[in-house]
DNA sequence: GGAATATAGTTGACACGGAAACTAGTGATG
DNA sequence: CATCACTAGTTTCCGTGTCAACTATATTCC
């Protein structure tokens, strides 16, 4: 029956609650948007993870392992998106002549004809959440996680 | 070969970028915190899921579907952290007198025990994140964070 | 009070991603 | 040129979450 430290009238004890943690209102913002985002994507037969890698796709072919560095993702999951994404046609996946480990992947026709309207649905879930903030908020935010990943030497490349 | 839109000196097309969505730097910090958060709760046998059911319990005994309001989970999701709690025995579920569909979670002496060091772990890796920040972003963010939260209708209650 | 409806929680199928073992090809070193 | 280390990608297993169907109980309202 513990229903006695129930309110205490503050953080008597030195338990932090989770609101205090920043990185608990990111996942939880975070998920709401992604799960927003994957609602929009029905019918366009693509995932989130999906419209990712195809959007970077559309600035020209990667190699699966750059991609995971860049997209922050494993490279066992890259295979994975890359195999549903081939299955669609959507992808191509094509071999290095120089080295026979490496590959390519690219968009087809198909798939990248795909991404402007992909794009199109990203933009309006982004402003559905994030519309209504203040330039100098949104300055404030995309400028301290960009500033995350960099100290995080995270992402390959281009961080902005 | 598509290698010929490759890298347009700007954005000719209209297909926004990745980058552009907040959403997308939520979603890229957020993951790496979480799997931050995750590894340091190796050797706890506790997941960050778990960690945040208990955090709820900690400050006393909730229904599950209260618990996936507030948390932003699926009753079956809560169900299922439940059940592996109640395995660990750090949780207890006990059915209502007054409604017999309806039950109560709470901490076990054991889970409650545990709360203290897990906070402390979070707090860590919170600060491991965002210590650097000034108090001004903090706030910013964490209040636009909680805005989009209240502007949702989202989570039962005390959004702060 | 009995049928329709709503609500609490559970379950099973499925999607997705990480960890680590694995395959195969490359490169360096003796 | 044989070995050893490294790198690219794949695969298997597992944890975890959603969705939708399901069970059981409560409530509404005629």
């Amino acid at each position: 029956m513990e229903t006695k430290s129930q309110r205490a009238s503050g953080p008597r004890t030195g338990v932090s609650t989770l609101e205090s943690h920043l990185g608990y209102w990111l996942r939880f913002v975070s998920n709401q948007v992604s799960q927003s985002f994957s609602d929009r994507l029905r019918g366009q037969d693509v995932s989130v993870a999906e419209w990712v890698l195809m959007r970077e796709l559309y600035d020209g072919e990667r190699a699966p392992s750059a991609l995971a560095q860049r997209i922050g993702l494993t490279r066992g999951a890259i295979t994975k998106i890359a195999d549903r994404l081939i299955a669609k046609s959507f992808v191509t996946r094509t071999a290095s002549e120089k080295d026979a480990r490496s590959q390519m992947l690219a968009l087809t026709r198909q798939g990248r004809a795909l991404v402007p309207k992909l794009a199109a649905i990203a933009d309006r879930n982004d402003a559905d959440f994030f519309g209504h903030l203040s330039p100098r908020e949104r300055i404030a935010i995309e400028g301290a996680m960009k500033d995350i990943v960099r100290r995080l030497g995270l992402k390959g490349q281009p961080v902005d």
